[in-house]
RNA sequence: GGGCGUAUAGCUCAGUUGGCUAGAGCACUACGUUGACAUCGUAGGGGUCACAGGUUCAAGUCCUGUUACGCCCA
């Protein structure tokens, strides 16, 4: 039926994947229905962000839960892979506003929230497109038709649901956080959206006045900083509480530091110690004054705003540095909020939003950061309050989305309570209902857990849910009692489609406490509380009545991790009690990154545990990271990521599905050296750290420039394209190549296949060998499979399909499909591997195996041993193999081992000794009875697979005149080389071997002697040594003899 | 500073409960295009398993320490 002219000898990946695709997504393949009669099997996708394009690590998480999901639906479950899309808050937004500036110039305060908003979904709908679209190139059998996006209808109203509900129960609150102020896109960014970078800058001294310093008593203190125009919302002074124990403390360490550090190192510490002791002498007495005033409750005067503020204790203050005093600015620096927050001491913002300075710097409102600094310090010179100016190396944070510095600064933030939610995502992993693979992340998910530090969850932006708070403003408690009245007799609330808290003002507080003498805080607004109200619902009616009556929506959007935390649930249409979310949760298995655990993981078991009473998923797979070649992790923004779109074009899907399933052990990350692709003439170049910057680079060999990802010039982006790929994947690509190549042999040599039964007796050793292998390896995969053991999978199919299959079974085939009478078995046995091996390998190939099941399905549509049976029209669905381990034979296995190595031998000889392949040898094997009857049914093996003919296989078979002879455990073999033979290399050989058996019986003989070693190994591990030695010597007389036979 | 991980061939990585004469792919060398495959075949070279101790009959594997690198947290 096919033949050998019409049967293309390359997979061409570009045309069948659109193919196959489309007809597994029309035949609804991948759709998945409640079903109660079956099982099912669920898994959620890491909703990627449509912030950009997926790259590699992309690539391979969906990687991994194709080959998992697929493989279960080859096992029969009902397998949903729900797919769906984050819309990643503030990487989103960033992107975008960039874009913006960068086309238009404007920022997002002249577009306004709605246009921005507006322009951010456009954004949104090509990237998710794009994303789709990779999906389905790597094969992804996604339920299409569930697609969910974390800001539709359907996600809004569970995050509306779980936001009122935290609420009501108390979890939810507003208060005071100092956050990473980006002053150029006027948003608090997170931690991990900041970077550090040293630079140059100053620590000035600056003398406070002491207020009515009692007679000896100093008129100042000192306090020095690197920001000195922070001074203007300084609302304390600090000294440490004990100096004497805290220097003593210090040294102690120094010299603990001491008497471990290396020589080299001892004599700089040496040095600080005696600074140290000096700096106690001179400054103990002082410093001890100074605390002694501020436990009396003593003042200073902050100077150019004219403010008293207190000389207070606090830890913070260090002894052991500058003047060991310090000032305190508790809404700027984020130890000094510390301090605040443990002294209750008024906190002065002083910034607006943009990074001007506000009313609270008096005569300095309107000022920029660095102006004010300049003119600050020129003040207290000019008051004569300023002291030493040292040079200093700052580590300053920048914002990593704008790259301006950040400012900390006091800002309204909702939290989300900790305490109980956080216990309750602990127990389930503690206890094992929650299996995270690899074991070890477990640790890091308890350990953050167990800090149960307070959530914060709101984010000043647009892109995102708003927080669904009406708020107002209390000046006093009279309006505040009226207001809550009031509250307590609407029908919204009454009905408890409504509830509302009270925000005490902490400011206000803290004036209270500190009696109200702090001047500066008597400039602050100080409102008595704030009232908030959160409707469960959009109810227009409550809300148009909270709007007249002055409450005013929140206008923050909710972090995107509180949207994603609801993912396993949410996509199933929770809260409402859909069949779905009955019969699909708790899901299967989450695969995902371990950077991800705590931001993520942790919270969908919370949420999940908090709203469905359930845990999310079952079992966690943590996979490695792919790095590039130089251990640093691939990101666009570093231009040394990989498009898997660049990747397939090349290689094809199967072949980077191939590629990713061999490097996911579980262990380590992977680094993968990439290389740009020359468009004009496909010469490979080595990405640089250098080079991966360009936006164009010229070819080293054909000379001409091709652009990269940075091209922004018309004149740069009018070059090709150069795509960047990995040379690992050639892997993959190879195999696959492979693969088709030998289902090409097989197809065109079926032709006259017939689907009769086999009786095991009719098969051949070679036929029962492949057989055993490949029962052998059907377990192998399905447990390694089972365990996400994904390169141990692909690994075994590898040398299953490769070495046992093709370079060994196919070969011996070869010659008994023409023949009459042996054909029709070998071809059923070798339809029957051919099968396996294509269901065995589509969950991580499943392209190329669809197409090759569908062509033999034309040859062989009824296939198996030892009654043929009608195969599944589609491979997608087939029954993935279950190991028959009837037919696992290690007998069999074991001699086929010895004809392996007797082949090895022929072929060695053959190529020392230099014998054109297409030169017959002879050749003589002398071994025991049983061998004897081993290889005798073998010997048209050798003839075919190394041209060398048999001529003597017996116990006393005689050795040719001139030979070339080799030795082999039990067995010695004897190549005729009359005429030919080169006897410089037979006894290269022979003395290499004779050296090392040598070795090889020496150590043995050793290991034997010693008694222990016989007493305590187990015996089967002596009795085993004990075989090697006796056939090594056996081996060694037989090399000995052959180097006395042979001619000097 | 704390936690986790990694170190095996030129490169990228395997190496289950200790039993190893340490493997694979790529790269390298030689030979090979006779009908599945040169994206191939056959053969070959290449390793003090980071270092130092310890446990054990036996250590790449277990323990301790050191060094280097990576990630997370402070």
């Amino acid at each position: 039926m096919f033949s050998a002219e019409d049967f293309p000898n390359r997979f061409d990946h570009a045309e069948a994947q659109t193919r196959l695709y489309a007809m597994w997504e029309q035949k609804g393949y991948f759709h998945s229905e409640p079903d109660p009669n079956r099982t099912p099997f669920t898994i959620v996708i890491p909703p990627p962000n449509v912030t950009g394009a997926l790259h590699l690590g992309h690539a391979l998480n969906n990687t991994l839960q194709d080959i998992l999901i697929r493989w279960k639906r080859m096992q029969g479950y009902n397998t949903l892979w729900m797919p769906g899309a984050d819309h990643a808050g503030i990487a989103t937004q960033a992107v975008v506003e960039r874009r913006l500036k960068e086309e238009s110039g404007l920022t997002r305060h002249d577009l306004g929230r709605d246009k921005l908003v507006e322009r951010i979904w456009e954004w949104k709908d090509e990237y998710e497109t794009r994303i789709v679209g990779q999906l389905k190139r790597l094969g992804c059998s996604c339920d299409w038709q569930r697609f969910r996006f974390t800001l539709d209808p359907v996600c809004a109203r569970a995050v509306r649901q779980t936001f009122f509900d935290l609420f009501r129960k108390q979890l939810i609150y507003r208060g005071k956080r100092l956050v990473n102020w980006d002053t150029f896109l006027q948003t608090a960014v997170s931690d991990d959206e900041v970077f550090h970078k040293e630079t140059k800058g100053h620590f000035w001294h600056f003398r406070y006045p002491v207020i009515d310093p009692q007679p000896g008593e100093p008129a100042f203190v000192t306090i020095a900083t690197t920001r000195p125009e922070t001074m203007l919302g300084d609302t304390a002074v600090a000294v440490h509480p004990a100096p004497a124990r805290a220097l003593q403390k210090a040294r102690e360490e120094l010299e603990e530091k001491l008497a471990k550090a290396p020589v080299k190192e001892q004599a700089a510490l040496q040095q600080q110690i005696e600074a140290l002791a000096q700096r106690g002498q001179e400054m103990l007495p002082r410093l001890e004054q100074l605390r002694d005033m501020a436990l009396d409750g003593r003042k200073v005067m902050l100077p150019l705003l004219e403010r008293e503020i207190p000389l207070i204790v606090d830890v913070w203050a260090k002894p052991e540095l500058g003047s060991g005093c310090v000032k305190i600015t508790p809404a700027h620096d984020p130890n000094d909020y510390e301090v605040g927050m443990r002294a209750k001491l008024p906190m002065i913002n002083i910034l607006q939003a943009d990074g001007l300075l506000n009313e609270n710097a008096g005569d300095y409102e309107g000022l920029t950061m660095k102006a004010a600094r300049k003119q600050v310090v020129a003040d207290l010179e000019q008051a004569g309050l300023l002291g030493d100016v040292e040079d200093r190396l700052i580590d300053l944070a920048h914002s990593d989305r704008s790259k301006t510095p950040i400012e900390p600064r006091l800002a309204d933030q909702w939290f989300v309570k900790m305490e109980q939610l956080a216990q309750s995502a602990i127990d389930p992993v503690a206890d094992g209902r929650i299996k995270i693979l690899p074991a070890r992340y477990a640790k890091g998910y308890i350990d953050w857990l167990a800090e149960k530090r307070d959530w914060p969850v709101s984010r000043q932006l647009w892109w995102g849910h708003q927080i669904p708070i009406w708020s107002l403003v209390c000046q006093d408690a009279k309006t505040h009692q009226q207001r809550v009245s009031a509250l307590e007799q609407d029908p919204a609330v009454l009905s408890g489609s409504a509830c509302f808290q009270t925000e005490p003002d902490l400011e206000r507080a803290a004036a209270v406490e500190h009696d109200n003498t702090v001047q500066g805080a008597k400039n602050v607004k100080l409102p008595y509380a704030t009232i908030h109200v959160c409707p469960q619902e959009d109810d227009a009616e409550f809300i148009a009545r909270l709007e007249a009556q002055g409450y005013v929506r929140e206008e923050d959007v909710l972090d995107t991790w509180f949207s994603s935390a609801l993912w396993p649930h949410s996509t199933l249409g929770w809260p409402e009690k859909t069949p779905e979310l009955a019969y699909y949760y708790p899901t299967s298995t989450l695969i995902t990154s371990r950077d991800i655990i705590t931001l993520w993981v942790a919270r969908m078991v919370l949420a999940g545990l908090n709203n469905q009473g359930e845990i999310p998923f079952r079992e966690v797979f943590i996979h490695p990271k792919i790095l590039d070649g130089y251990g640093e992790t691939m990101s666009k923004s570093k231009g040394n990521g990989v498009d898997p779109s660049d990747v397939i074009d090349k290689f094809g899907a199967d072949a980077l599905r191939f590629g990713i399933a061999h490097l996911t052990t579980e262990t380590q990350d992977v680094r993968m050296p990439v290389q740009f692709e020359c468009p004009h003439c496909e010469t490979p170049i080595e990405q640089t750290k250098k080079n991966r910057e360009l936006p164009r680079i010229e070819c080293p060999k054909c000379k001409q420039p091709f652009s990269t990802q940075w091209a922004r010039t018309e004149q740069d982006r009018a070059l090709p394209r150069g795509a960047v790929v990995a040379e690992r994947f050639e892997l993959g690509r190879n195999f696959c190549n492979k693969l088709w190549n030998a289902s090409r042999f097989a197809l065109i040599n079926l032709g006259e296949y017939a689907p009769d039964d086999t009786p095991d007796a009719a098969l051949q050793i070679e036929d029962r060998w492949i057989l055993s292998r490949l029962a052998t390896v059907t377990r192998e995969v399905n447990a390694a499979l089972a365990a996400y053991r994904y390169s141990d999978a692909a690994r075994a199919l590898y040398e299953f399909a490769w070495d046992d299959f093709c370079s060994f079974y196919v070969e011996m085939v070869k010659g008994r499909l023409p023949d009459a009478k042996e054909g029709p078995v070998a071809r059923r046995v070798l339809t029957t591997a051919l099968d396996n091996l294509l269901r065995l390998l589509h969950p991580i190939m499943p392209f190329i195996t669809e197409e090759v099941w569908r062509l033999l399905g034309q040859v062989a549509p009824a296939r198996g041993l030892p009654v043929a049976e009608p195969a599944s029209e589609d491979l997608i669905t087939a029954a993935y193999p279950v190991a028959d381990e009837a037919r696992i034979d290690l007998e069999i296995e074991a001699r086929f081992e010895r004809f392996q190595a007797v082949l090895g031998a022929l072929r060695e000889t053959r190529s020392r000794q230099n014998i054109a392949p297409s030169k017959p040898i002879d050749f003589v094997v002398r071994c025991d009875e049983e061998t004897t009857s081993l290889l005798q049914p073998m010997t048209r093996y050798f003839k075919q697979m190394a041209n060398a003919h048999c001529t003597a296989c017996a116990p006393d078979a005689q050795a040719p005149k001139t030979n070339s002879p080799s030795s082999l455990p039990g067995i010695d073999m004897y190549v005729d080389l009359e005429g030919l033979i080169d006897f410089a290399a037979e006894r290269e050989k022979l003395n290499k071997q004779e050296e090392n058996l040598l070795k090889l019986i020496q150590s043995k003989e050793k290991k034997l002697a010693n008694a222990s070693f016989v007493e305590r190994a187990p015996e089967a591990v002596v009795a085993k040594e004990r075989d090697n030695l006796s056939q090594s010597q056996r081996q060694l007389e037989s090399v000995r003899e052959a180097l006395e036979n042979l001619p000097a």
